[in-house]
DNA sequence: ATCCCACCTGGAGCGGACTCCAGGTCAACC
DNA sequence: GGTTGACCTGGAGTCCGCTCCAGGTGGGAT
């Protein structure tokens, strides 16, 4: 079972070193093993897990909500329909947010097409 | 030519009191007209203005470049090919959104459909 | 007359999500 | 054996975009 360096983790996942500390001290990474003198080494689950948390990051959710999913995804087996509900709104949040942006899309494509009709 | 209280404003445009206000401070908002008693009146232009900053606003365009085009609306019709030239950079960066989002979107699907799997 | 309510001002405070810093450790390379 | 570089810690600071507050004014309803 490989491990990653903090500096491989940050090439892959896109983090930085400041942030993935911040984000093991605030407890949405679980604690990560040390080597003899004290770094960091990550597993593979930490790195696939902040995959996902890169995903819900990236599609605005709140840290205290990922941080729900992080407890029901150390909760065992038995969290699984709520993590299936907590990611269905998580979902309709994220279609809503496709949604509105289309939608200021043409507001803004109309502005154009105004502006360029004045020229 | 009608004018419209804080309080119209606020009903019609959804932003606060206090975001007005704010909004006006920064200079995002065209100086307001007062009434004798020094309590603000609204013009059309202002509200059509912030139609055009609720907008830009959510689609996560900051502050700082709503100011630049702001400044380049008071400056008069030759900037308006400067205008253009923002509103097409923002309407990329709001088309890279909506793609980024349906991505994550099929991530956060393949990952509810793999918990419904493991039920 | 008094009360309430909408509004005013300047300035402080807040919440979220980092980001930076000082001072220190260790391993490795020259 | 000295320097470099990656990393460590705890805690303070930053940035953005508001949001709230205290104290005050003016106008309309009872």
């Amino acid at each position: 079972m490989s491990v990653y360096t903090p500096a491989e983790v940050v090439e892959e996942t896109g983090f930085t070193l400041d942030t993935l500390r911040y984000y093991e001290k605030i407890g949405l990474l679980e604690p990560v093993e040390r080597n003899s003198s004290g770094q960091r080494r990550f597993s593979e689950e930490h790195l696939s897990w902040l995959g996902m948390v890169r995903c819900l990051r990236d599609t605005g959710m709140p840290i205290a909500q990922m941080l729900r999913f992080a407890e029901l995804s150390r909760a065992g087996d038995h969290t699984i329909p709520d993590r299936i509900k907590l990611l269905e709104e998580h979902e309709q949040h994220v279609q809503a947010q496709i949604d509105n942006l289309a939608a200021r899309r043409g507001y803004i494509r109309n502005k154009i097409s105004y502006y360029r009709s004045v020229l």
